[in-house]
DNA sequence: CGGCATGTTTCGCC
DNA sequence: AGGCGAAACATGCC
């Protein structure tokens, strides 16, 4: 489930840590670095951030003055989040539906500690142990973030990139936060086909792109993430005709990565 | 039991 | 050198 949206949605929820003093943790050194703990044990979380499928927590210590240090959570394909014992993404679409404490890769507890003082302040769950803890990590060749895109952003990133369409559109160097739901998602929406090389994208069809970004995102991400659009995950399952022209859904392997799209209205 | 899964990194081949 | 595709990672679920 995590892609963009899900990362936003746990920005939000992550909010109330904002001002609150990291006592005590616990993170599974197989995904964490090293030391990560005595890093991170009496700094303050200053800010709660986003970048693509990234959280951070920007950490200040003693006088508030900033110290550098930003943990990332790293959530892969099937890590979540729980914030002061509340899920916001309780179920995991191709994940387990329970939340098995021998999961957990990363928890904090806090001061003050959230509204239920007896659960974790915020803890990571992630059956297949994808995902990572990153410290300081380096994310400044991600592309432009998925919610800021724009049409020049893409003419600069998709020039004389010869690769499919959806792989460009994968790739966190060229739009950060876009996953495999939101990519089949966003290209249906537009109309353009998947299997295009990316640097025939007309000026009109880059527009068109960008502007389904701006449209789309916003109304997914208040229905709940990258599962809630057209081409939901039952859809993918089923492949019902078209919603849109009644054509049959095609299902390919695109990137490597299993994409569903409509050959009639997406050229 | 076999195959599949919302992601990222690494390897090897042009 | 750099672009690109495929494999690898780990594990639950249908």
């Amino acid at each position: 489930m995590p892609e963009g949206l899900e990362a936003e949605i746990w920005r939000r929820a992550a909010q109330p840590l904002v001002g609150r003093t990291i006592v005590d943790g616990w993170a599974d050194d197989r995904v964490a670095p090293d030391g990560l703990l005595d890093e991170i044990v009496g700094a303050t979380v200053g800010a709660v951030r986003r970048i693509g499928k990234v959280l951070l927590l920007d950490l200040t210590v003693g006088s508030g003055s900033d110290d550098g240090r930003a943990v990332g959570l790293h959530f892969g394909m099937t890590g979540r989040l729980v914030v002061d014992g509340r899920a916001p993404i309780d179920r995991l679409v191709y994940a387990s539906g329970r939340d098995d404490p021998v999961w957990d890769r990363f928890v904090l507890r806090t001061d003050p500690a959230g509204a239920d003082g007896s659960t974790a302040a915020l803890r990571m769950n992630d059956p297949r142990r994808l995902g990572h803890i990153s410290i300081d990590a380096d994310l400044t060749g991600r592309g432009v973030d998925l919610f800021d895109v724009t049409a020049s952003d893409l003419a600069t990133a998709l020039v004389r990139r010869r690769i499919a369409l959806k792989t460009a559109l994968l790739d966190q160097h060229v739009i950060a936060g876009l996953g495999n739901l939101l990519v089949d998602e966003m290209l249906w929406h537009a109309g353009l086909d998947p299997r295009r090389p990316a640097n025939t994208l007309s000026a009109e069809e880059r527009a068109r792109f960008a502007a389904t970004l701006r449209r789309r995102l916003p109304i997914m991400l208040r229905r709940g993430g990258s599962t809630s659009g057209d081409l939901s995950p039952a859809i993918r399952g089923e492949l019902p005709p078209c919603s849109r022209d009644g054509e049959p859904l095609r299902r390919d392997t695109i990137a490597a990565r299993t994409t569903v799209w409509c050959p009639h209205h997406q050229r």
